[in-house]
DNA sequence: TTAAATCCAAGTGGAATACTGGGAAATGAT
DNA sequence: ATCATTTCCCAGTATTCCACTTGGATTTAA
């Protein structure tokens, strides 16, 4: 089980934007180079998490991006969801409840992965960018 | 974040064999049968299970496998790894410690990926096939 | 006008995953 | 002895997903 790169670059970026919270906006060339990442690959990141909400961006020369909100009011959760969509360990216990689930053996293991994910998102969704930069 | 199908394929056709336990061998045939898995994908994962001393196997007519040891013995972190390797959400946090974290906003994520993988960890470790089959 | 930036939509390469196939060796039953 | 049934082992394939690239359009400040 592992995390995808997207996930991990997200989080880095949005840590690198908190860092610079309150300094305008930051382009996605100083970010990448901070960061040693693709500048192109980053763009992507960027689209989803400003569809997400949880950027906002300016265009043109001095542009660039910078947080939506607090960085005590963005959790990783929902940076890694805006990029990776929600957890879903299995068909089984995805979003909307009981999708499918028709043998019994299947449903013996159901609950045990939904406890898994729960556990999971039970620290990511209260783990903020603040928590992340105060050290 | 999704588990592989080996790890879920795995944990069930286990838990077919706990539900078995005490009763002689079972085939791999007999239990992809019940759990509707392709026979020769499931003897791969056979393969892997035995080599991590979970399974016990008999060869020839009336062959088959059966659990090396008490359902509460076997967990589900260990058919796991087992089957996918340990749980490592990212590189900076694999089994031998801090195997590459150079630069500073790095090593302000590795201490929450840790945290995750350990909240997985310990409930997949402590999850006996035991506890899957009692109800 | 120009340089710096976001924006957008495809396409590509590679690796991992899921699965198949063929045949050898062991074992119990006929 | 032979045969059906099983594990065992190794190799191949198909597909999907992931990571990343490319090309160009639009916006904006200097």
């Amino acid at each position: 089980m592992r995390l995808s790169t997207k996930a991990r670059y997200g989080v880095l970026a949005m840590v690198e934007l908190a860092f610079h919270y309150g300094e305008g906006p930051m382009s996605i060339r100083a970010i990448a180079k901070k960061q040693n990442f693709s500048d192109s690959y980053l763009e992507q990141l960027f689209s989803s998490l400003k569809n997400a909400g949880l950027v906002k961006s300016f265009r043109g020369a001095h542009g660039g991006y910078l947080l939506a909100r607090d960085p005590d009011k963005i959790t990783v959760g929902a940076i890694i969801k805006a990029l990776e969509g929600p957890i879903e360990l299995a068909d089984c216990v995805s979003g909307d409840d009981n999708f499918k689930c028709s043998k019994l053996p299947e449903c013996v293991t159901r609950e045990l992965w939904k406890d898994v994910q729960d556990s999971i998102n039970s620290i990511i969704d209260y783990r903020t960018l603040k928590d992340l930069i105060k050290r």
